[in-house]
DNA sequence: GTTAACAGTTAACGCTGTTCACTCAAGCTC
DNA sequence: GAGCTTGAGTGAACAGCGTTAACTGTTAAC
C-alpha cells in the first residue's frame, strides 16, 4: 500500500509536468486532456484515475502554479534577510513581474480569465482559490508589517466617504488592525501594481509603449511612495 | 444586385445577433460556430457563405462591440454639450464602468483575453483592432483638449528618467504635441482607470470588496486630480 | 431563355471531453 | 501458495466541435 502510493504520486506529478509543458508551449488552450494524455503515452481515459474531468486537471495546475508562485516570491523577499520592509515590498512587486513576464502562459492561466463569483453560501473552497488566497496574504502580511513598523500618513475618514469607510472598516481583520485610511492604500498599491502587470502582459499596453519597464519602475516608485516608502529612484 | 445584397446584409445583421446574444447568455465559449447556425436555424457550413472561419466571427462581433462601446461612450459625453471637458472625462470613466458592468460578457471578450503581439512589419489591422484604436482615441483626444485648454503640473522630465521620457517624447505626436511629463500622467489616468475596471468586472476584486463603487469613485477623484480637475467629492 | 452566381444542404473528416465495459497485474487475506 | 480484491490502463463508442467537398435549388443578369 505504499508502493503503490508513490507510483500513483509520482504519475500524477508527470500529469501535471506534461500540462505544464503544453501550457508554456501552446497557451492554455494547449493542454487538452488528450493531449497531456499524447505527452504521456497513454489513453484519455486513463487520465480520468487521476482526476475527475478536464476542469480539475486545470484546476490542479492552477494551484500548483500559484503555489511556486507564492514560495518563488517568498524566496525572493526573504534572500535578503537583512532588508528593511520597504525593499522587500520593492522585490516583491518586481518579482512577481518578472514572474509574469518570464511565464506569459502561466499568469495568464491565473489571472487572465475571470475568476468566478464566489456563490455566496459555501465559500468556494477549490484548491486554486486557497492557493490564490495564500498568494494574497504574502502582501498583506508585508503591507501589515510595514503599517505596523512605520505608520504611513493616510486619507482622513471623511475624505474617503462614509460608505468607503465602512467596508474597509469591515476589512480590517485582515489587514491586522489598519484603519481605513491605510487599508485604502494597501489596495490601491495592489490595485495598481496588479493592474500595471496584467496590462503589460496581456499586451495591452505595447501600442503606447514598446517596453514598459521604465514606465512600471516610475509607477512603482510612485506607489511606493503613498506607503511612505523611498524605493529606488528611477535611473 | 441590390435586393440580394439587402438580403445578404440582414442575415449578416442576424448571425452577428444571434452570436451576441449566445455570448451574452453563455460567456464566450457559448458561441460557437454551429450553436450560431443553431440559433438561427441554419446548418453550420451556411455560415462559411458569410465568414471565413469561426474566428473571423468572433473577430466580426468584437469589432461590432467595440463600435458599440464608442459610440455609446461618444454620446454620454456629448449629451451635455456645454458640460467642460473634466465632467466629460468623468462621464467618459463612469459610462465604461457603467457598460462593463452592465454587459460583462462582453466586456471580457474585448479586454479580457490578450492582444497578439504588434507583429512589427505589418500593423495588425484587423477589423478589431482598428476599431479598439477608435475607442482609444476617444480618451487620447479628450485628455488633449484638457492639457490644451488648461495644462496641468506634471512632473519634469529628470524626475521621469531619460529613458522614459524618450519613449513618452516618440508617443508625443499622438497626443497632439502634449510634453512626456503630461502623456505620463494619461497614461496614468488610463492605466489605472483601465485596471480598476478589469479588476471589478472579472472578480479580482469583490474579495476584498463586495461593492467597489465607492472605492471606484474614490480612484477616480484621485487620478482626476493629477490631471487638474476637481471631480465630484465622493459623497 | 439560357447561364452564371449564390444561399443553403448533406455527408464526411479529424478533433475534443467523457463514459462504459473490459483486461491485466499487484497486493492482501486465508 | 490459492483466491479475491483493488486499481491502473485499454478499446470502443457517444456527442459535440470547426471545417471541407460535392451537391441542390433559387435568383439575378445577359
Amino acid at each position: 500500500m505504499d508502493s503503490r502510493d508513490r507510483r500513483r504520486a509520482a504519475t500524477l506529478a508527470e500529469i501535471k509536468a506534461a500540462a505544464r509543458r503544453l501550457l508554456v508551449s501552446g497557451g492554455s488552450a494547449g493542454v487538452g486532456l488528450r493531449a497531456v494524455a499524447r505527452e504521456l503515452g497513454l489513453t484519455p481515459p486513463a487520465l480520468y484515475r487521476y482526476f475527475p474531468s478536464h476542469e480539475a486537471l486545470i484546476g490542479a495546475l492552477i494551484a500548483d502554479l500559484y503555489d511556486e508562485l507564492t514560495t518563488a516570491l517568498m524566496d525572493l523577499q526573504c534572500a535578503d534577510e537583512d532588508a528593511d520592509l520597504g525593499a522587500r515590498l520593492y522585490l516583491l512587486a518586481n518579482g512577481l513581474r518578472d514572474w509574469a513576464l518570464a511565464h506569459p502562459a502561466e499568469f495568464g492561466l491565473l489571472f487572465g480569465t475571470a475568476v468566478p463569483e464566489p456563490d455566496g453560501d459555501g465559500h468556494e473552497e477549490t484548491p486554486g482559490h486557497q492557493a490564490a488566497m495564500r498568494f494574497g496574504a504574502l502582501f498583506k502580511e508585508l503591507v501589515a508589517q510595514i503599517w505596523h513598523q512605520k505608520p504611513f500618513p493616510h486619507p482622513a475618514d471623511d475624505e474617503l466617504g462614509t460608505v468607503l469607510v465602512e467596508q474597509l472598516t469591515a476589512e480590517s481583520e485582515h489587514f491586522h488592525g489598519m484603519p481605513p485610511g491605510a487599508i485604502y492604500l494597501s489596495l490601491n498599491y495592489w490595485t495598481r501594481l496588479y493592474g500595471l502587470i496584467c496590462m503589460e502582459v496581456f499586451g495591452q499596453l505595447h501600442w503606447v509603449l514598446p517596453d514598459a519597464a521604465a514606465y512600471f519602475e516610475a509607477q512603482l516608485f510612485e506607489i511606493g511612495q503613498a506607503l511612505g516608502l523611498d524605493c529606488p529612484e528611477p535611473e
